[in-house]
DNA sequence: TAATATTTTGTACAGGCATACAATTTATTG
DNA sequence: CAATAAATTGTATGCCTGTACAAAATATTA
């Protein structure tokens, strides 16, 4: 036999098990307080386990936003499903950026760790352009089909902006709910539509005052 | 006599070259390569000097983000004295935000590696805190005299909240230009606006115009 | 110049870190 | 039940870090 009969499964469930005792500490100690030691405590092993199933911790960090980021997709597809007309679609993308359960200081902070850290690892570079190209087409699909490709590039890139900003926000601390969040991405990109694509995109105008709402008053 | 008649300079001279040496080496490796052996060196001193001068690492780094704190500001209120129109003064504030030297890849990660690590260091919170207060009083400035308090509170979170993303995406490594980056925001807050709130604030239309040229186009 | 204060140096120390690895335990197979 | 392979442990090692500090060099003062 050329490959191996019944690869153990063993191997997997470790590299998952350590994957997310990462994921933990990182949510918890930051980018700089995620030891090896740390990690392997949190999966309640060893701490030269680590070595075993990965080549270094480079690694473990590697696999560890990948599988964040993974999720975080799986919830922006799930949202999508749900949509019915094109700008229900617009605010699936919106809101699967801020999922429910994640978006608080903790994780804002980890993403942001990240995005300081791709600077000088490529590895993470290389997964933000996966991610935003993901975000640019998932937009495309909206809404190149009624405006030009110039004024998409702007909407695309005031979306993905202030979808990072917010992040960014939440990390600093701010009591920013995710609600609100959406209800200010949604909001301000509505208003660089005029009515007849808005209409074209079947734009609920009930839906759209009910989330003015909650911008303001937050003092 | 109570307090020393002529205090010696060179302690503050060191300190600068110390926290301007520190930038520098922030800039070069970033928030985790930046070792006090490193800064000595770059400032071209012993590496034992940061003791004598400062009481740890800490105090240095501090020092470095109060330092560029203050230079970003500074440019801020030299384009504010340049503006005549409320809506110039917004613009600004805006320009103030996105500096021509400063706007590059390495000062963004800089930026973004301070925010990461405020979750762990009061200080840098502090000096967050004392950011966006300014550039909300700033905007309060010209905005709070035409339109209601909590559309004042939108207005004001999603500029915060795109120069916020802006850099970030700076530091992710997108070549966005820092007129792009104004134009984007001055363009997408213009459209939370209506015609009358915009005469009002005297904006200029030909002006922008020309700005939504700089925005799309960069495929 | 002599004496004193200030500034700078180089090094040494203690602690935390990632990683390597031999020893031990646990599972698998003939 | 051996005997062999796989999985796990605990520790040791070497590197890098921030900081302390005594010694040396330089400046200031009497």
């Amino acid at each position: 036999m050329a490959i191996k009969p019944k690869r153990t499964r063993i191997e997997d469930i470790r590299r998952v098990e350590l994957v997310q005792a990462a994921y933990r500490v990182f949510m918890l100690h930051g980018l700089g307080g995620m030891t090896t030691a740390r990690i392997c405590a949190e999966a309640g092993m060893s701490p030269g386990i680590l070595a075993y199933y990965f080549k270094g911790k480079d690694e473990v960090l590697f696999g560890m936003v990948r599988y964040s980021n993974r999720v975080l997709s799986q919830d922006v597809v799930a949202h999508l499903h749900q949509a019915k007309t094109p700008w229900q679609r617009f605010e699936a993308i919106v809101e699967g950026n801020f999922p429910d359960q994640a978006f608080d200081r903790n994780t804002a902070n980890a993403w942001v760790s990240v995005c300081a850290a791709a600077h000088t690892n490529t590895n993470y570079a290389k997964l933000q352009n996966i991610f935003y190209r993901r975000l640019t087409s998932n937009l495309a699909s909206v809404f190149l089909p009624i405006i030009s490709a110039d004024r998409f590039d702007a909407i695309a890139l005031a979306t993905s902006v202030m979808i990072d900003g917010l992040w960014l926000r939440k990390a600093a601390g701010a009591t920013i709910t995710c609600q609100k969040s959406v209800a200010l991405v949604v909001q301000q990109i509505a208003a660089q539509l005029d009515a007849t694509e808005l209409a074209t995109l079947q734009l609920n105008v009930k839906d759209q005052q009910e989330r003015l709402k909650s911008i303001g008053s937050h003092r």
